[in-house]
DNA sequence: CTTATTTTTTGGAATGATTATAAGTATCAG
DNA sequence: CTGATACTTATAATCATTCCAAAAAATAAG
C-alpha cells in the first residue's frame, strides 16, 4: 500500500506533523481530521465558521459530512486547538490563534480580525461578584465604514 | 368605556408615561406594546431573552404571540429603547441599560451582569484598519465558580 | 362617527445553525 | 490480528428566530 491515500494532498512531514500534533492533545488519528487540520492551520492565523470550513474541505477534495465538520471544530476547541469566538448571534467563528487577544468585528461581511493583547490597555478591570472568578476577558471592537 | 381595560393592570398615570416614550421614539401605541414595555422598564435595568419575556409576559395575563415578543424586542432595539447584547451563542439578550457600559456573564446561569463605563480604564485603543470607523467597544468578562 | 389607509398582531410555516441518534467504519492497544 | 472504543455519517430533531398571509387594531380622512 502507498503512504500517501489517494484522497489527500498531504506530504509525508506535514501529515506527521499534524498526527503529532493532534495525538499531543489526546485526540485520534482519522483523516478527516488530519485534512480539516491542514486546512485550518495551514495558512497562519483564521477565523473560520462551520459552513465556511465544510465549503473548503469540499473545494480540496474532501467529502466530510456536516455532522463531522461540527464534531471536529468542538473537539478541537475542547482539547486547545481552536477557541470559539462569539461576536455574531446565530453562527460561531473558530480562531485559530490560541494567544490572549481581542477582535475587530466587521459586521457586514462577517469578518474578524485580531487586536493582540498589547494593543490595548485593559487597566482597571472591576472586582468579580462574590465567588466567582473571572474566566476570561473578552473585547470586541465593532467596525462599519 | 371606562379607561383601564381588563386585560391590563397598568394605572393611568403609568400607561401615559409609557404611552409618551414609546410616542417619543416614534412607536404607536399598542396595548402589547404598552404591556411589555411595562415588564420590561419597570423593574430597573434588566437583561432579558425573548423566551423570558413571553413567559412573564404570559404569567401577567398578556396572551402575546412569540412573533409579538420578537418584533416588538426587535422594534424597541431600533428605536433606541433597548440594546441588543450578544455574548451567547445562539441566543439573544436586550439590555434595558441604554448607558454606555459592559458586563459580567455568568455563562452557567445565562447571567449578565453590568459594569459601569468608569469601571474599565480602555485607554490605549488600537487603530481602526483603513477605511473603518469604530461602531462600538464591548467588553465581556466571563465568570465562573 | 364611518369609512379608508396603514400598522400591528397572530398562528403557523419556514429558515439556519447546531446537536442528537443509530448504525456502520476506522483506530489503536494488547 | 482482533476486540473495545472512538469516529464518521446520514438523517432526524431541536432551538432561536424570521417570514407569511390574514385578521385585528390604530390612525387618518371625510
Amino acid at each position: 500500500m502507498v503512504t500517501t491515500p489517494s484522497t489527500t494532498s498531504l506530504t509525508d512531514t506535514r501529515r506527521d506533523e499534524l498526527a503529532a500534533r493532534l495525538k499531543a492533545h489526546g485526540l485520534r488519528i482519522t483523516l478527516p481530521r488530519l485534512m480539516l487540520a491542514d486546512l485550518l492551520f495551514a495558512q497562519g492565523n483564521r477565523h473560520v465558521t462551520a459552513e465556511k470550513l465544510h465549503a473548503e474541505a469540499r473545494a480540496a477534495g474532501l467529502k466530510v459530512s456536516q455532522a463531522t465538520i461540527y464534531n471536529t471544530l468542538n473537539q478541537f476547541s475542547g482539547a486547545g486547538l481552536l477557541r470559539e469566538v462569539q461576536v455574531d448571534q446565530g453562527r460561531s467563528y473558530f480562531d485559530t490563534n490560541l494567544d490572549e487577544h481581542h477582535h475587530f468585528y466587521v459586521e457586514e461581511e462577517g469578518r474578524l480580525i485580531d487586536i493582540p493583547q498589547e494593543a490595548i490597555a485593559l487597566e482597571r478591570l472591576p472586582e468579580s461578584p462574590e465567588g466567582f472568578a473571572i474566566a476570561g476577558v473578552d473585547v470586541v471592537i465593532r467596525l462599519s465604514r
